[in-house]
RNA sequence: GGGAGCUUAGCUCAGCUGGUUCAGAGCAUCUGCCUUACAAGCAGAGGGUCACUGUUUCGAAUCCAGUAGUUCCCA
């Protein structure tokens, strides 16, 4: 059969991720071994795969592929998250096209085409996954909205509320004036921008003269309820219970005074606008002063700004600026930097707004949140964002959860007048239904000692009992994720009754996401799972680094500076671009993205095919014995790959995955292609090769099949299509479920021994390209040693062709002479010997030599240091120097012999 | 404005508790090779005042302080 020679990874992956399926090779279901959970951070519906994904999803498959391999019941939970804000935003737009404005439509028919949308796209990015070769346990999808999921959603905000965790109030938001909704302060992204700093004169009432205000924002000084000044300030003491009036609707407003102004930024002055600045808004609450609204919810000058209205807030700020220019109002403006904050969903200026919203407090609840981490029972890898995360805790904030939306779980909040006589007041009771909230209202008016008729009446209204209109932020559904994937009912029955599945998967090993997202989701996630189970909801949270391009910027569509996944996954296989992707990716730093990489990554898949394609080559001689370089090499090699598994273990032991791989590449391409292979290699006679004997070859088959074990959670592929190339196997037989290998004996001296050899091999090869002698051309060496022969000599002779390795008690004359460690070797080179280049050689040795002895003696002669460095590193120094001293005689006696 | 991190070869990064396997790896570069597994390869080679300044120490890439540059988080 002819073997191609380069590696198709297409072929593979076709092949071997339907037969993996078909298999049942991802599916899990509890048994008596030991769990090993990931639940996957569920990608958006909205999204596509991007690079953040590629990087994400590949090291969760490589642990969960390692982790099926150690033996563990390995499961890996796949699924997508609603994001409420931007798959609401896409339908919108959708229909906007299709003509459709969402405020025609109801609620209903609005959710039915953002259901169809999810349907059609939502599952896109899942699909894409599996090209990648993620091992996921597909049977177990789940959704965030999920009837089973949505329903637990539900849940968890009745019960919280009843703990007394949510309360619902008036707070200054982040408003979107675009998605038409409340953000959360995570949501929001601060820009530094370029802005007009406008100096407005507001007249004193009653007297002349001003009062300077210094704005950025003068659009909205139709809302100032105040003017306030700082009481140390000298310049306004004598404005004591003065008002000024606002220019333009020229409307008195009093002159207050406040600690909270800072006398140096702008004039000292500074006007109030309770219901458009968070500062203000305080202001107002300790002044009592009255807020007006002078916008819109859609950023549009509001009916009670009296003048402008309707118009857009920028374009208003325009207009006031020229109008109060023209009016003789405006002392002067000047342009300064600040920061302005945007949604991170529709880039809109965030406008901060009074509204009535639902939060959730957080002071009880993240308490043992924080602890899990301070304590070490949830490892944050790499430890750096412990900080990071202990400082957020600390200092958390209530968490806004309701959304001005449609798409998402439905407050279950609903209100009815709680006055039946006269039909004022408002009243609310949690329920899940309108029959559930009606009875709670019915009871309540009972309670309340209305009659029965009044009450009949009442309900006989439509829309007498109505729900909240809001929607859930959506982290307040995927906090859940790592419970509700397994057991959508925990909320209602609690952790005892939790069924098989949570109680044997939970808490999950390991979480793999990106920093970005640590308070968003995976403090939230501590929370909830400490509250609902009492347990962490995982162990590790590996923190990926942000995907950025060559010249450090964050790959983002906008910028369009990141390659297409499947395009390079065409273009090197998937597992060259996995390959790639984790052979640039530290744990917690950012990673420097280059096609490059995948390159490296594709060449070595190639590399490791070829030498399959050595290997099967290979015709068997049963009967021969092995040769003793033979022999040498395959000790050798056991102890390698026995030395290297151990650091590549404990690699994955502290997630250090690029160091594991880059270890895993090492042992394949230097340690075994290199050298072991190069080694048993069968030589040519007569234009032939010799056949290999069968010890060998079974030793080397099986050196192959460890390492493929090895390679296979970086290559999934490669490796399953070489494991069923070696030999025919039956249909389970695959590697993806074989048994990571152990561990042997390694023999450390062996080892080094064979350090030695190599530097000897490389010292004869360097000679040959310094001569410029054909590798074919066969050389001898000679050790000046009491010895008569050592382990590897047959090696030696092999790999750097000699013709016979010799040992000598005496110096060769007229040889190139070299030095390994204190070992003295000779090359006999017949008339290629140049003396003044030799001399200029060992020159240069020998100055190296004496300064590097010279450092030695000064600090062995120093008092200070024999006193107090420790023993060990005492005797290294003294061995150091007899060793120096004796290179050095050798050299010198060289020179002489010149 | 407050906090955290980073700065080591052309690039991307390792360097745990200060001391020869401490100045490393991979890629890239240069030189020589189409040696019948692999030119997506083989064999060699070059390349760094460990950001800067100072401190501690017998000894500092490593500890400490400051400076500069850079990234992130929070307001």
């Amino acid at each position: 059969m002819e073997i191609a020679k380069t590696y198709n990874p297409r072929e593979a992956e076709a092949k071997w991720y339907p037969h993996w399926l078909q298999n049942k090779f991802f599916k899990s279901t509890p048994d008596d071994r030991k769990p090993y959970t990931i639940v996957i951070p569920p990608p958006n519906v909205t999204g596509v795969l991007h690079m953040g994904h590629m990087l994400n999803n590949t090291i969760q498959d490589v642990l969960i592929r390692r982790a099926r391999m150690l033996g563990y019941n390995a499961c890996w939970v796949p699924g997508t998250d609603h994001a409420s804000i931007a798959t609401e935003a896409k339908v919108v737009a959708l229909l906007k096209e299709k003509g459709i404005n969402k405020k025609d439509l109801s609620r209903e028919d609005f959710l039915k085409h953002a259901w169809d949308w999810k349907e059609k796209y939502g599952g896109i990015i899942l699909e894409q996954l599996k090209k990648l070769g993620a091992s996921c346990d597909w049977d177990r999808t789940k959704f965030t909205m999920d009837e089973s999921l949505s329903d637990a959603v539900t849940d968890v905000f009745i019960d919280l509320f009843k703990k007394g965790y949510i309360y619902r109030g008036v707070r200054m938001v982040n408003w979107d004036p675009q998605g038409l909704t409340a953000v959360s302060d995570e949501e929001v992204i601060y820009k530094e921008k370029d802005s007009q700093l406008v100096y407005i004169n507001y007249k004193i009432d009653g007297e002349d003269g001003f009062v300077t205000i210094a704005t950025t924002r003068p659009e909205t000084i139709m809302a100032d309820t105040a003017v306030c000044v700082n009481p140390t300030d000298e310049r306004y003491t004598h404005l004591k219970g003065k008002k000024v009036i606002i220019p333009l609707i020229n409307k008195a407003v009093p002159i207050i005074f406040d600690e909270y102004v800072d006398a140096n930024f702008g004039t000292g002055a500074l006007k109030v606008t309770p219901a458009h600045d968070i500062n203000d808004f305080n202001l107002g609450q300790k002044h009592k002063l009255p807020t007006i609204d002078g916008l819109t919810q859609d950023g549009k000058i509001s009916e009670a700004a009296q003048i402008y209205v309707g118009m857009d807030r920028f374009a208003c700020r325009k207009q006031i600026i020229k109008d109060l220019q023209e009016q003789g109002y405006v002392l002067k403006t000047e342009t300064i930097k600040n920061k302005v904050g945007h949604s991170e969903r529709t880039d809109a200026v965030i406008e901060p707004r009074l509204s009535m919203q639902w939060f959730l407090k957080m002071s009880e609840v993240s308490k043992p949140a924080l602890e899990a981490v301070l304590n070490g029972d949830i490892k944050l890898i790499p430890e750096k964002f412990i900080n990071t995360y202990k400082h957020w805790m600390e200092n958390v904030h209530d968490w806004c959860i309701s959304r001005q939306l449609w798409w998402g779980q439905r407050i279950p909040a609903w209100y009815a007048a709680a006055d039946l006589n006269d039909g004022t007041g408002i009243q609310i009771f949690m329920a899940k239904t309108q029959e559930e909230a009606n009875e709670k209202f019915k009871e309540y008016y009972k309670s309340k000692g209305y009659s029965d008729e009044l009450i009949d009446k009442f309900f006989q209204k439509k829309d007498h009992v109505f729900q909240d209109e809001d929607v859930l932020d959506t982290w307040f559904s995927s906090w859940l994720w790592p419970l509700t994937v397994f057991d959508a009912d925990i909320v209602k029955k609690g952790w005892d009754k939790a069924n098989a599945d949570l109680k044997y998967y939970y808490p999950t090993n390991d979480l793999v996401t990106a920093p970005e997202i640590l308070f968003f989701w995976v403090a939230r996630m501590i929370i909830a799972g400490k509250e609902y189970t009492g347990l962490k909801p995982f162990s590790n949270v590996y923190l990926t680094g942000i995907v950025r391009d060559k010249l450090g910027r964050k790959m983002s569509k906008s910028l369009g500076n990141s390659p297409d996944p499947l395009e390079l996954i065409e273009k090197y296989g998937a597992d060259g671009v996995r390959v790639g992707m984790l052979l640039c990716s530290p744990a917690g730093n950012d990673l420097m993205f280059d096609e490059s990489y995948c390159e490296q990554g594709r060449n070595f898949a190639n590399k490791v095919w070829n030498a399959f394609r050595l290997i099967k080559g290979f015709e068997v001689a049963v009967a021969a014995s092995p040769s003793k370089s033979s022999e040498a090499a395959i000790t050798w090699f056991q102890n390698k790959l026995s030395e290297q598994l151990e650091i590549i273990n404990d690699h994955y032991s502290k997630y250090r995955m690029s160091d594991a791989l880059m270890a895993t590449y090492k042992l394949v391409w230097d340690d075994f292609c290199a050298w072991y292979l190069e080694a048993i290699k069968p030589e040519f006679v007569d234009g032939k090769a010799l056949p290999i004997d069968k010890v060998t070859y079974d030793a080397t088959i099986n050196f192959l099949e460890q390492l493929l074990k090895i390679m296979h959670p970086w290559m999934p592929f490669i490796t399953e299509e070489i494991w069923h190339l070696l030999e025919q196997r039956t249909e389970e037989d695959c590697i993806i479920v074989a048994k990571w290998p152990k561990i042997g004996a390694i023999d450390k001296k062996q080892l080094s021994t064979f350090e030695v050899a190599k530097e000897l091999i490389a010292q004869v090869r360097n000679v040959r390209a310094q001569k410029q002698i054909s590798p074919k051309e066969k050389l001898e060496v000679f050790e000046k040693s009491e010895a008569t022969h050592s382990y590897f000599d047959d090696t030696v002779i092999k790999l750097a062709n000699l013709s016979g390795y010799n040992y000598t008690k005496v110096k060769v004359e007229g040889a190139f002479a070299f030095q390994i460690k204190t070992t003295e070797f000779f090359i006999p080179l017949a008339n290629n010997i140049n003396v003044d280049e030799e001399r200029a050689r060992l020159q240069k040795e020998l100055s190296y030599n004496k300064g590097f002895l010279e450092s030695v003696m000064k600090k062995l002669s120093n008092e200070k240091f024999v006193a107090n460095a420790k023993p060990e590193i005492l005797e290294a120094e003294n061995k150091k120097k007899t060793d120096a001293e004796s290179k050095i005689n050798t050299i010198e006696e060289q020179l002489r012999a010149l």
